[in-house]
DNA sequence: CGGTATCCCCCGCGATACTG
DNA sequence: CAGTATCGCGGGGGATACCG
């Protein structure tokens, strides 16, 4: 949190906010993340001292609050009122990203482990199956060697989403095969699904009706399109069960 | 423009945004700077090395154009479409300032020239006199070592702002002593006027009907509120006068 | 003035080890 | 697991020189 030696709001603002890593962990926080381990999760690069130092700093600052938990090691984070302020700044952020960052998505910013637990993260639950639908991801040239497991399942249920790294049991409804920079653009939008199926680096397998569920679910659409995301809290992965309402 | 080696798109934007000095470049660069000079007289902290840096890589990224100037020597530097789309993140990381920044602005934070050159960009032309309007401001409490002038005079006419550092000739209506801080946090609406003069750091001096005008023209309110900062472009200060419409 | 090239220092950050 | 403390390296960035 180095001074700008600036009394312009925003170089007061960008002293807070325009650190390294730090929307990504202002992102975190918005969509709910509380503990050390669920946000070095979701920042996998970052490193553990470097996650704590920003905290502190971001504690200091009066942008996160931290709180002992019962255990007595144990904290949880999260955004106070003034924190809580920059989540349209996170949102504007997500905007630009999605209109003006068309093209600057590489392959090494690929990743399947971050990929799936966005859709997890960011799927309409509106938009799922009243009924179970079971999807199995195969990625092909992915190039991080750290966690590349190349299959994945997505359990769709409405209004649950489950991530599984190894098969869950039950049948597979649709099988996505699919080069792993393709389908991350089609996710995204930036590509549209049918040209990317002409050029072969995303297939859809199973029954059409199936398939057209799962499309719908996840949001694959034929024509690019620009996908909003929504970073408003999400229920813990991690935590127990939410009660069926 | 280091990588975050994420495909989210607040990552993405992040790489290019959230870098040291940047979100004050493109500040700068939305109020219409477009050479280099000016940019570092916006940046006075910031070194040249880095400002052709951070230049380079705003083109790089597709930010921002630069022209080369028909003395072939210098350039002129401007946003891109992509770089327009930054003006309301800065918008809003200035709100966010205004409304959560308060009592975050130290002492040397503060700097006569900002605060006088910073009063020409900001102010309401429609709340200029018609009639010329002279004010000298004394500051104390100067922390800064370079540019610490303590002597600066405003010639407000509508619809214009003539910054000196000398007595301008005009004769001085308006004499505004007044310790930096202090009336730094005043023109940002932190503080009321009408505490800052109890407390003896802020003196307004001149016939009351002319400093009645100075504080309308300033936006000098008795009592804290939030002011609103514009970051549209203005008129380049040093460029030729603007012919009257 | 408006930059570019070079040098070099400092500190930001990763790696590691340690603790409850 | 959830951090804290320490060490050591690399590169980000300041200072300076130089050029058109």
């Amino acid at each position: 949190m180095k001074s700008y030696a600036s009394f312009c709001p925003v170089a007061k603002t960008a002293e807070i906010f325009a650190e390294r890593w730090t929307p990504l962990l202002l992102r975190e926080l918005c969509m709910g993340a509380r503990r050390f381990g669920e946000l070095q999760q979701g920042l996998p690069l970052i490193s553990r001292s470097l996650l704590a130092q920003r905290l502190r700093e971001l504690e200091l600052a009066g942008v996160v609050e931290r709180m002992p938990l019962p255990d007595g090691v144990r904290h949880e984070y999260r955004l106070t009122v003034e924190g809580e302020a920059f989540r349209p700044l996170i949102d504007l952020m997500g905007m630009w990203g999605q209109t003006h960052g068309r093209g600057r998505i590489r392959p090494g910013d690929t990743d399947p482990a971050q990929l799936v637990w966005g859709m997890r993260r960011h799927l309409e639950t509106a938009a799922l199956p009243a009924g179970r639908l079971v999807v199995q991801f195969e990625f092909s040239g992915v190039t991080k060697a750290w966690n590349a497991a190349r299959y994945w399942w997505l359990v769709l249920r409405r209004p649950e989403v489950d991530v599984c790294q190894k098969h869950p049991g039950y049948d597979v409804d649709v099988t996505i095969a699919a080069r792993l920079h393709a389908f991350t653009l089609v996710w995204l939008g930036h590509r549209g699904l049918a040209e990317a199926r002409r050029a072969g680096e995303v297939r859809l397998d199973g029954p059409p009706p199936k398939v057209a569920l799962a499309r719908e679910a996840l949001g694959l659409r034929d024509e690019p399109w620009v996908r909003g995301f929504d970073f408003s809290p999400r229920p813990d992965p991690f935590g127990p069960p939410v009660p069926p309402a």
